[in-house]
DNA sequence: GATATAATTTAGTCATGCCTAAATTAATTT
DNA sequence: AAATTAATTTAGGCATGACTAAATTATATC
């Protein structure tokens, strides 16, 4: 069995490659707040174990097998996090955290009672998919909110889950998944949005725009 | 904040110490599946942290401190355990693993929340009972099994939770804390014990009998 | 009381996984 | 092309928490 931190490694490689971002040890050590030598280090080990393929100075991947792992561990956390937002009522800018630590911890019976409790779900409660048993995540084609002009409309689809603060400030304005908006005004130069949630105006900043995705877009009428 | 390995020693500290034994390092090592050198070196570090006492070669002793810390964890493990069992279908046989891994990860207000799910309840799957948040725990008078004699009714409260397979085979038979039987017959030198659980006759031997406590025992009329 | 046995502790090792400091390699400037 | 800067790796250390082997202390037996 692998350990946490082991498991820690291939989870932020698997995310940082799905984000788009070129796989360096220092982004890596970065991610894992941990300095770019203990990020060598661990990687040794991976690539011994041939869950990591990495040239001398070069980009890090991941094998086959440690994407496996990877997308196993991110299965525990979404299942995780759904869970305890769901059954215990965990705030949402909390469940992340708490994921975290019990992700290396549970037992593949109880994800799967965890799972049928939950009537199989495909996304937490940011919005991230859930990976299914095989390691298959569905594609999503989620738009940043960034994009949108004046008088569209969408429905939120995902949010970063890394930020407990934004997320708080995120769930006051009940811009959970699944809410819908409608863009009232883009100010220029990059200046902030007005939207209408559920008939209430709300001004949101550039900064927090770009942590939100979304879907179903149309232009009002 | 405390490791886990220092966590589990605390727990079988206390654990031992309620049992009655008295607390050695050659026991503590063998309950830990540690050599007694190794327990050792954590004594020292505990008593360092006056969470143990011991007087060098000596019996040991749980600091006020430590008796907090080990109750905190017991807790934890309890609630889990029935949180597993009852929210989450888990046979009962596999709590006691499961939560093991989980006492030391959870946080405070998951544990609450899952005390509310529950309704706060006073024992484990088990019998055992559930410390509260303050450390105060019940004192139970449970007789064992291997006293009844024939003809005496009484009620299941307690099994010992740390054979999987015995767990296995009790469930099988029903004999979950709660259920009622009537001894019907007491086999002559140490022999097993013929009881009747809801109308069906069943014979347990003496070692399953030591493992099994009962209350509210009564003679049948 | 001396001796054998059992329990405990000390001393030294090992694997993890982090750290810092120094060396090496790659990428950018001039 | 040479030099500066940035990224990466190597080398050596430290804390945990386990181990074995040897030394010490306690207990039981003769």
């Amino acid at each position: 069995m692998l350990t946490h931190a082991a498991e820690d490694y291939l989870k932020s490689i698997y995310k940082l490659q799905e984000k788009g971002t070129k796989v360096s040890t220092g982004i890596l050590a970065e991610t894992l707040n941990v300095k770019p030598a203990s990020a060598t280090g661990m990687l040794k080990k991976l690539k011994a174990m041939k869950l990591v393929c990495q040239e001398r100075y070069q980009e890090i991947t991941l094998t086959e097998a440690g994407r496996v792992v990877a997308l196993e561990i991110i299965r525990h956390h979404r299942l995780l996090e759904l869970y305890l937002f769901k059954a215990l009522g965990v705030p949402w800018e909390n469940v992340h955290e708490e994921a975290e630590k019990l992700e290396h911890v549970i037992s593949e019976d109880v994800e799967e009672r965890i799972d049928a409790v939950l009537g199989y779900p495909t996304a937490d409660p940011h919005g991230a998919p859930i990976p299914d048993k095989n390691g298959v995540v569905a594609q999503t084609a989620y738009i940043p909110m960034t994009t949108l002009r004046k008088a569209q409309t969408c429905v939120v689809a995902e949010v970063s889950d890394n930020d407990s603060a934004l997320l708080q400030y995120l769930g006051e304005l009940n811009l959970y998944p699944g809410t819908a908006f409608r863009v009232l005004d883009v100010a220029p130069f990059e200046g902030p949005f007005t939207i209408d949630i559920a008939g209430h105006p709300v001004v949101i900043g550039r900064e927090v725009a770009k942590h939100i995705y979304v879907a179903d877009v149309q232009e009002a009428k």
